[in-house]
DNA sequence: CTTTTTGTGGACAAAATGCGTCCATGAATT
DNA sequence: AATTCATGGACGCATTTTGTCCACAAAAAG
């Protein structure tokens, strides 16, 4: 059984990834979905924030789960801003705790 | 030993829990901290976000850990964002991994 | 060696977001 | 009645962020 290596990627890492695995142009896939090829490029190195329709767009031309795309984005958003306030990292667990009092009462 | 009671309250409740506890108009607070009477009241409603520096001034007037107001904040909103997006609660336990992860590879 | 393609990045306009203020209103207090 | 108090809408303003255009350098193709 082999191991599945599980690697720490940002959203713009992962979008490359997908890019260069197949093979693919900046130009060609902003052209795809619609945007610009200089914009890609930024988004693709996290200069950027893809809106939600981007990644909609982003995951139906890979063919990968748009919720995976958007916890790699929003994941990444928590991180660094936990550590640009220099937060500590339990707040993320406050954070947790909070979700499911929300989730219950309503 | 008795039982701490763990109450889960948004930044704006703790707020306004803190001015209650001490019998202050929001007006009195407001002065003290140098801001106007309808922004506080909005602030203790979440309506606005505090500033950095309007958490510290709350801090000082109230004599209470400014860090642990802005953990009880990022929480916040860190919460509203992953209920608003829709988002698997998992997402917050990637952000503690990237944390690690980037804490680490500087 | 020249031409084309590719990714990067700066400058900037446009749009979006969010803060803070002013003012009116209604409820509560005196 | 008069004053104090909290709420909330409307709006200006500043900051942030998006998206585009264009130029440039490196790499690839021919």
């Amino acid at each position: 059984m082999p191991e599945v290596k599980k690697s720490i990627l940002t959203i713009g890492e992962r979008l490359r990834g997908l890019r260069e695995k197949a093979n693919l142009s900046l130009r060609e896939v902003a052209n795809n979905i619609g945007i610009d090829t200089s914009l890609l490029g930024k988004i693709e190195r996290n200069e950027r924030q893809p809106t939600k329709d981007q990644l909609k767009q982003v995951a139906t031309f890979f063919e990968v789960d748009e919720k995976l795309l958007i916890k790699e984005m929003l994941s990444d958003q928590f991180a660094y801003k936990i550590i640009e306030e220099d937060a500590d990292i339990e707040t993320l667990k406050v954070a947790e705790e909070k979700v499911e009092y929300l989730k219950k009462h309503k």
